[in-house]
RNA sequence: GGGGGAGUAGCCCAGUGGCAGAGGCAAGGGACUUAAAAUCCCUCCAGCGCGGGUUCGAAUCCCGCCUCCCCUACCA
């Protein structure tokens, strides 16, 4: 037999699958489309092509829908399994700032190793539907479907504060800021107003929201957009001021504690600051603003523990009490805990039921009303007590009562006294209406998108400016692709503008009426391209429209969609949003675009640290036995992302070259379940390497004539466990059924028959695709088993004759008996009894539990 | 603080009401070999994170805790 050569396999099928396009899937239109076939999207997150290459942790959830687009192709699916890269983005802009080189060189290079890469996997892609976000031919579209939004209004410009690093000349992201300082170089950097596009994804918050319902996604991810979106339902409540003619408007979600609120708090961002400001206060007020607007946004949520906050010298009116009613005067503040992103930017604030006013109510001795009674059982301090039979109590506050932000029963609130806190909402709302000061009102955490970037390389805006009108418009659609201008220096302009202005020609756009229009200078986000690259895989080389209304309709919806959990939030909310936007414009069939979500796992490493508890560089480490040694001493294995300071990183190459891919795609699919994080361990891949070199053993020269019956009863009960196990995903213990499958035909001595050859090899072919193919070939056949229908088993040659069946005592295990399978209940309690009559000398059984096929136990007293 | 997930052999993991074990790794022994590697055969190892409950019977269902991982965090 000739040895397992997998070097040479590999190499050898990648060539022939290419040249023969085994993978390419026709589709609606094509001449070769069998429309009679049921169809499977399969779709994996594609990647940014990063200059650091493909990492072991790509191909796990590669080789996951890589196992299953196999399989559907044996059970006769028109299998869509497509790749391509979402190729703007930040790095090949700095590297083009730091080098010159222009961004679209290092992406093609990138995009080369990349793809090399995953071939080098023997992933069943259809090469020929490859897309590229940075491809005109594609971005244009992209521009087309923000011509839609434009059109149904919503993308608008607004002025947002944004970070500038005046050093760097350049704006910069959140999380680029630190402490006020550029991340890179430690420069000062300030926020300061910048003309943006938003995106009105707020439009569609209830529908996001509603929608997820019907979807087959993980709890965790449709949890986690949930929050995102953040409904919460209230009142919106206005608030005059004692003096002038303007209100505040607050959002509350506790319109019933109304009697309790004492004083308001206005973000320092809110506009009304300057009007209701009194003279003697505004100095303070203002420095007070001008710091918060020095703050990054981290600094001002989680950094900051202690509340801070300004008093305005204004007073609004607590429309509750009557005129000379001591609470009626409520005074209002400037503190940064309150977000002008947020509900109306102004809060009432209620410290005897809201924990964050409680501790600012105590810190500036603002009055403390307790307006709900928790439940008798949870009052049982008497200062609760004491308080709650005080009303209007200006006490100190440290012996007034404490905060009770749950709910109870309204006490101190005049007509709302004794109600439930789900009937005195209802009552509040009914009065603010009923006298006009506010009303119901649903308020969202989801806010506007930000969509332009100044960048580079990104999307063109399909914009046009007039600048002495004032007015914006679209670029003509037979004008698309607005293609990036060729510049050779990447960075803003020193007046801030992005860098694309410093194309001044073409800027310029003169059109038919002699008039002079500017393009858009801002570029689009890097999730642009994400937001329909699954719309355009369905018809990728279509150059008259985006896609085609036949070819969408029948491959959508993407039937399983597969990538990492960190794109749970925006690039899914973003794609959902895009793809309603187009369902109403009746431009897609699906009101959603991905039915079925799964996470794949992390592949994460071993690293190692020492008694301290600092972490070592993984290559300075020995393995001795169990134990792991550095410089001499013992160290402890823990399990960590893989990194490069730690030096634990694994490159799918390395392995490639030293067992094969199918020995690395077998040890990633077998590692554990899809979405379970698991450490790499090299230790591992031997044996994943070991199975495959044993079962190519089993394909001796010649085939037997005679199927040798235990082999063929082996052989079905691995077919059945496959084809279940990978329907679930279960491809670790589809796998293990194969090995089951090889240990006991290697036992066994004797040899395949041909026919038992080729169904292993088809069941094999998913997971080992290469070595499956020089099995099929060995079988007498020249052609790719690919398309090849998938074996069935016969149900009937795995029913035995006899099972051995456990007797039970009171459910312990005391015996065994062998029976006919389909023994009745009298058969198996007198066979069990006999089994076991020496343990049931003297004992009196007061019951028999019969469970055909499964067991006896007998109940003694 | 809130949300999601996981604890079964030395390790990775099967088992979701009925004999604790499918598979792999590691370890030990043996065969082959001049020897080693490779290969093959055999063996060892846990009572299922902890404590209660339901049940004839619980790794599995219920309640309460512990540990670890991921996400999120002043959203009024």
């Amino acid at each position: 037999m000739a040895p397992y050569e997998f070097a040479e396999i590999e190499a050898r099928w990648q060539k022939q699958w290419e040249e023969e396009r085994t993978f390419r899937t026709p589709g609606p239109g094509d001449s070769d489309f069998d429309s009679s076939k049921p169809k499977y999207y399969i779709l994996d997150m594609f990647p940014y092509p990063s200059g650091a290459g493909l990492h072991v942790g790509h191909p796990k959830g590669y080789t996951a829908t890589d196992i299953l687009a196999r399989y559907k192709r044996h059970q006769g699916f028109n299998v869509l399994h497509p790749m391509g890269w979402d190729a703007f983005g930040l790095p090949a802009e700095q590297y083009a700032i730091q080098t010159g080189t222009h961004p679209a060189v290092t992406t093609a290079k990138n995009v080369d190793n990349y793809r090399a890469q995953l071939q080098a996997l023997g992933l069943s892609y259809d090469w020929e539907r490859e897309i590229n976000t940075t491809d005109p031919n594609y971005y244009r579209w992209t521009q087309w479907i923000f011509s839609k939004l434009y059109d149904q209004g919503l993308a608008y410009q607004a002025e947002v504060p944004v970070w500038w690093c005046e050093k760097l000349g350049t704006v910069l992201a959140n999380e680029e800021v630190i402490d006020g300082r550029s991340e890179r170089g430690d420069h000062p950097c300030v926020k300061r107003p910048l003309r943006q596009w938003m995106l009105k994804i707020t439009a569609y918050a209830e529908r996001l929201l509603e929608d997820l319902e019907d979807l087959d996604w993980p709890d965790s991810v449709k949890a986690m957009q949930r929050e995102w979106i953040g409904r919460s339902e209230g009142a919106e409540i206005k608030f005059e001021l004692d003096r002038g003619d303007a209100g505040i408007s607050v959002f509350t979600t506790r319109p019933d504690t109304l009697f309790g609120a004492t004083f308001c708090i206005l973000s320092p961002e809110h506009p009304l600051i300057d009007s209701i400001c009194t003279e003697e206060r505004k100095e303070e007020v203002n420095a007070y603003r001008r710091g918060a607007a020095a703050k990054s946004d981290l600094e001002r949520s989680e950094l900051q523990k202690e509340k801070t906050g300004v008093f305005t010298g204004a007073y609004c009116v607590n429309p509750v009490f009557e005129p000379g009613d001591p609470l009626r005067e409520m005074p209002v503040w400037v503190a940064d805990y309150v977000l002008m992103s947020y509900g109306t930017g102004a809060i009432m604030c209620v410290p005897g039921g809201d924990e964050r006013d409680y501790e600012f109510a105590i810190k500036y001795k603002l009055p403390v009303v307790p307006v709900v009674e928790p439940e008798p059982l949870a009052r049982n301090a008497p200062h609760v007590d004491q308080a709650f039979d005080n009303p209007h109590c200006f006490v100190d506050p440290t012996v007034v009562a404490e905060c009770w932000p749950g709910e109870g029963i309204a006490v101190n609130s005049g007509f709302l006294d004794g109600l439930t806190t789900e009937a005195a909402k209802k009552r509040m709302l009914g009065w603010l209406e009923e006298n006009g000061i506010g009303s119901a009102k649903v308020t969202y955490r989801l806010r506007d998108w930000l969509f332009s970037r100044q960048r580079y390389w990104g999307e063109p805006f399909p914009l046009l400016h007039h600048e002495e009108s004032g007015a914006t418009r679209l670029v003509e659609e037979g004008d698309l692709p607005v293609s990036l201008p060729e510049l050779d220096d990447f960075r803003p302009n020193e007046n801030g503008d992005p860098p694309l202005a410093r194309a001044k020609e073409w800027c310029e756009v003169v059109d038919s009426e002699g008039r002079v229009w500017k393009r858009e200078t801002n570029s689009m986000p890097q999730w642009a391209g994400s937001c329909w690259y699954y719309l355009r895989f369905c018809d990728p080389n279509n150059d008259e429209a985006a896609w085609n209304e036949a070819v969408e309709k029948y491959w959508m919806p993407v039937d399983l969609y597969v990538g990492g959990a960190e794109h749970a939030v925006l690039h899914l909310l973003y794609a959902r949003f895009w793809h309603k936007l187009l369902f109403d414009c009746g431009l897609v069939s699906t009101s959603e675009p991905f039915q079925k979500l799964v996470n794949q796992g992390m592949v994460q490493a071993y690293a190692y640290k020492d008694e301290r508890g600092a972490l070592i560089p993984a290559d300075q480490v020995e393995a001795k036995g169990d134990k792991f040694i550095y410089q001499g001493s013992e160290v402890e294995r823990i399990v960590a992302k893989m990194s490069k300071s730690l030096r634990n990183v694994t490159n799918p190459g390395d392995v490639i070259q030293e067992y094969g891919a199918d020995t690395m795609r077998l040890y990633e699919a077998f590692m554990g379940p899809i979405t379970a994080s698991a450490p790499w361990n090299p230790r591992d891949l031997p044996g994943a390497h070991r199975f495959l070199q044993r079962a190519w053993r089993l394909f001796e020269p010649e085939f037997s004539q005679e199927p040798n019956g235990e082999i063929e009863k082996a052989l079905h009960a691995a077919m059945k466990k496959t084809t279940q196990d990978i329907e679930q995903m279960a491809n670790n213990t589809a796998i293990a059924a194969l090995m089951e499958f090889v240990n006991s035909a290697t036992k066994s001595k004797a040899t395949l028959t041909q026919s038992q050859g080729e169904r292993f090899a088809l069941l094999l072919e998913p997971f080992a695709p290469h070595l499956a193919e020089e099995m099929w070939k060995v079988c007498g056949h020249a052609d790719s088993c690919a398309w090849v229908a998938w074996p069935e088993w016969e149900e009937s040659l795995l029913v035995s004759e006899t099972i051995e069946i456990p007797v039970q005592i009171n459910g312990k295990l005391r015996g065994r008996i062998t029976v006919d399978a389909d023994a009745q209940p009298d058969t198996l309690e007198a066979a069990a009894k006999e089994a076991i009559a020496d343990l049931l000398a003297g004992k009196t059984i007061k019951k028999a539990i019969v469970v055909p096929g499964r067991m006896v136990n007998l109940v003694v007293g």
